[in-house]
DNA sequence: GTGGTCTAGACCACC
DNA sequence: GTGGTCTAGACCACA
């Protein structure tokens, strides 16, 4: 698995273990890899795995069976959708307008670049 | 002056100085404050003033006249753009995009922010 | 290690190390030693060794494993005689030529010198 | 003027200036031109000037008349041929000879890009 | 006055 | 253990 430089490889770990939760690949209930599992599916060391583990049952996304495994929790779904828009809208988007207006972009831009995103991707599935 | 924890004092300056610049604030040709006066007015310890003067440098934004002091070089201005929308639009917006997609956001509610965003700037300028 | 007074230390290191790169003794994917490490061997400060670590990493030379150390990059090897190479032709042999116009001197003083030099070499490895 | 960065810009100058010499264009007993002249054609503080002047006077190329100038002194034409033959011979040569090893570089190279060399002097000259 | 380099020592996050 | 950042303070060459 490739990572980027400038953030912790753990945290980049658990949000796309948030994105597949979101995308309904893993449900409450669901055991999920075990850390060993998971270290040598993303080429990472174990204590890696365990930090981002531990960082997503203090949120209470996921939770621990002694023995056994980790399990997504039954709020696990929620939570994460609570959690990333409530970053996406108090975050990402001020960031963003602001970055609009340094670079001197409209809503009108904005509205395109949209529908170009989704031109492509419209490509990219066929 | 005041700075977030979780990136480098030097590279936030940087990018401070890149939105002066973006403001017209400096302009080309423009001599900045030498890196004792910025360490003063910043209150920061000149070796991280000059990390950021050589970071850049190295991005071609500033150039040294040796003896003398740092100044915007010609292109500076249009550098920075350029870095800046390459990255929003390359990194950021495709970014966003998705997020918006795992969250079930629509066009029409990112138009709603971006009114609302638009809104609160006015109250604050009251 | 003895350093010369007119050049930088960091950069005395770089060079020696593309040097080490050219003669074959780090190939790439090799780990070269920690910061700590060369920082003791060489009997300079860690923060300079950081410098040049973060020079070769600029040229990609080397680059970073997060928390296991700096590598040989796999066009290591490559891009330190390209860069070596063009400064020798573009720079280095065209001033060569000028300062042997000046003083006055042929090619066969040039290869006359050559051979003496070689033989020079002979001799300290008897 | 345009100067390169790596070398003190009074040293430059004070190369260029022997240079002149070798070259004839300033001969033993020639008054050369005055520091603040001298400070304008070169677009360079007259600090450094003096500098450059102070340097070659220590070399004993030029000596100073008070009141009325800097002049060319008899030994000057040898001793800068002897000083820069010197180094060439003890320092440049050397160093050419051990980057050339390291590029794997003969000494047909060598002559082949002398004769290149100066083929493209000729088409200049054209 | 300007930048540039180096040291010493500390603290931190991360693997 | 690894790198990375920051501070404090010193010294230097250069313009």
């Amino acid at each position: 698995m490739e990572f980027k430089d400038h953030q912790a490889i753990y945290l980049q770990i658990a949000e796309r273990f948030c994105e597949n939760i979101l995308l309904g690949q893993w449900k409450p209930g669901d055991r999920i890899p075990s850390v060993r599992e998971m270290a040598v599916t993303t080429e990472v060391n174990p204590n890696t795995i365990m930090r981002t583990y531990t960082y997503l049952q203090d949120q209470g996304i996921i939770f621990n069976k002694r023995g056994i495994g980790y399990f997504v929790s039954e709020e696990g779904f929620d939570k994460t959708k609570a959690l990333r828009k409530n970053d996406f809208l108090k975050q990402e988007l001020p960031r963003l307008f602001k970055e609009m207006e340094l670079l001197g972009l409209s809503l009108e831009d904005l509205t395109d670049f949209y529908h170009r995103f989704k031109q492509d991707q419209g490509h990219e599935n066929q």
